[in-house]
DNA sequence: CTGAAAGCGCTTACAG
DNA sequence: CTGAAAGCGCTTACAG
């Protein structure tokens, strides 16, 4: 054409050449407000009106920019969910409760772990705070949360799941890890077992302190004094497991069963015992897969990982939707599931 | 005070109530470029002014509204992953690679199951395009992506994961699922079978089918001629992969090893060939925990799911840091791990 | 039924 | 070293 490169409103050259509501509105020739009520099914617009924006809309590829829909509406229907790790097997049924129920909320889900590094829960959590999503569904790695305060006081939704919050008052949805072990470890005892072992998570961890309590308990209940040997927490990684687990086994009075204090630990606890002559006893906290197929089946203390994430999310939806119920502590039961390991009885 | 209500230029009493750099820059007395200089470190800023400015943020609560900073700079830092399922262990060290990649880029990562439909899967990706993450790592659902074409087109960086576009020509990080189960079933022939079942997932899925490509070929090149009864390709819930285990197995003729398609067929499968009497040989696309501890052991055709995701982030950054090769197509190797019950004999 | 103006909270480009 | 103006792409509140 006659045109000359002098042009700079042509938007076509615009640089990252995503087609806007301006440009629909100059090529159906219609105003920027039109173009918004056609995008959003807003009544108002006559059928040809709307016809000609459609038009202009599949022409260029356009599609609404909802960053920018976010900055004026105040909501970015998103929420963030902070854990400790994407892999294990523990976080997949309870991300996908979280998601569901996003989902049905209409809301995208934000996803990262925090390595159990507090350092790096508090810079995940701020940037999505940054981000200005509207609620944060927690998994705790550190034991402070105040950094959160002003986050909470402005207005984003916070639930935390499977451990407390730490020095700041929030909505927290548990299993009941007490009780849980003190189950598991009674159900030991009551096969005959008074010499068992808890090999168990870092003791800054809250689920694998009360864990440890529980234990504690059940022991006590059964008159039976724990001497330190019989009682290992620290890193889940399969060496120290395994070390903790040789170690409690091979002392002059070696423990009869062990207890694991989660799924991690219950892994490597089962692979060492398997290597053995004798049967050990065994309990462990968190079902796993395939735990039925074992020879003996595993016995373990069942936690509904994905009720876990629904409750959380519902609970931080209400948050959204406008309650202002006090913050609230839900525990939710564990259920043991005994399938042959938990029922041997003290070797010879 | 003396003011009346009359005075809307109050920043405090804005509904929302998060203070912006407007009220910063007020309360510290300089101008709102300076206060955006502190809040990203920029140079250029007094000692004294700085510590003005950083007084009033802390004073004030404020963090910098990256919605906001996002729909200026153009990028918003963050990638999409659309997978099939967020529970499904086979995806999470997929999640975690592509978490790390994108944590080593400064993106988060916005998560999203399709169910394994393709309508959710559009929905899902495109309501992503929408919020304008920079790139997309996708495990399709659908084997037609033409509606990515002008988002494609608009510059979001999109990288397909286990299964390849429809369709449309894009960069596809894949398994040798063919090259796996051609392996698997080649493995059973050796150790004497020659009547073997397949149990795959359903036929509209790429990986079924190329698995199932990779049982026929490792059958032909034996010479063995395959039966109808002896395939079986469909959902993967445990009611229909049992009913076809059994089905194979109480055939006139029937099957002595089964061969599965993936992991939750493999699960399944396992259970119900541990409640028979006679041992059936059995060897499983991707591996799964525990494995080696069942007896037998279950032999499988393991693939690198962390491999997987940590490939395809890294091509979706590159394309992100401008590099424009052509789209590519790169197949990771799988890996026969033996460990018994793909050694067994045949059946009497 | 339709659209021009102002503004969401930042950054960019520029001027002092 | 510092800041006023314009603009990112939408929605809101309003006027015709």
């Amino acid at each position: 054409m006659a045109e000359t490169a002098s042009r700079p409103e042509r938007p076509e050259s615009r640089y990252g050449n995503r087609p806007t509501m301006k440009d629909v509105a100059a090529r159906a020739g219609v105003g920027l407000k039109t173009v918004s009520r056609v995008v959003n099914g807003e009544p108002g617009v006559t059928p040809d009106t709307e016809r000609r924006v459609q038009e202009a809309i599949d022409a260029l590829g356009f599609r609404r920019n909802d960053s920018a829909r976010v900055l004026r509406k105040g909501r970015t229907a998103s929420i963030g969910l902070v854990l400790e790790d994407l892999a294990d097997p523990f976080y997949g049924p309870l991300s996908r409760a979280v998601e569901e129920v996003a989902r049905a909320h209409g809301a995208l889900l934000i996803n990262g772990s925090s390595a159990e590094d507090p350092d790096r829960e508090q810079e995940l959590v701020l940037a999505l705070c940054a981000r200005r999503v509207d609620g944060l569904v927690v998994i705790p790695a550190g034991d402070d949360h105040r950094y959160l305060e002003p986050e909470i006081a402005a207005g984003v939704a916070t639930v935390f799941v499977d451990r407390p919050a730490g020095k700041i008052d929030a909505d927290v949805v548990l299993s009941d890890s007490f009780g849980g072990a003190r189950d598991g470890v009674a159900h030991l005892i009551a096969h005959g077992h008074r010499r068992i072992g808890f090999i168990g998570d870092q003791p800054r961890i809250h689920t694998a302190i009360e864990r440890l309590r529980g234990y504690r308990a059940a022991m006590e209940d059964a008159g039976i004094v724990v001497e330190e040997e019989w009682m290992s927490l620290g890193a889940t990684d399969p060496d120290r497991v395994e070390q903790a687990t040789r170690t409690m086994l091979s002392a002059p009075d070696p423990v009869t069963a062990i207890f694991a204090g989660n799924n991690r630990v219950t892994v490597t606890v089962v692979r060492v015992l398997a290597g053995l002559p004798r049967p050990v006893a065994f309990v462990g906290f968190d079902d796993i897969e395939l735990a039925d197929l074992l020879q003996p089946g595993v016995t373990v203390v069942a936690q509904d990982a994905a009720q876990l994430g629904r409750t959380a999310a519902e609970r931080l939806f209400r948050q959204l939707d406008g309650a202002s119920d006090a913050p609230e502590r839900i525990e939710l039961p564990t259920r043991l599931i005994k399938r042959g390991s938990g029922e041997l009885p003290p070797a010879g």
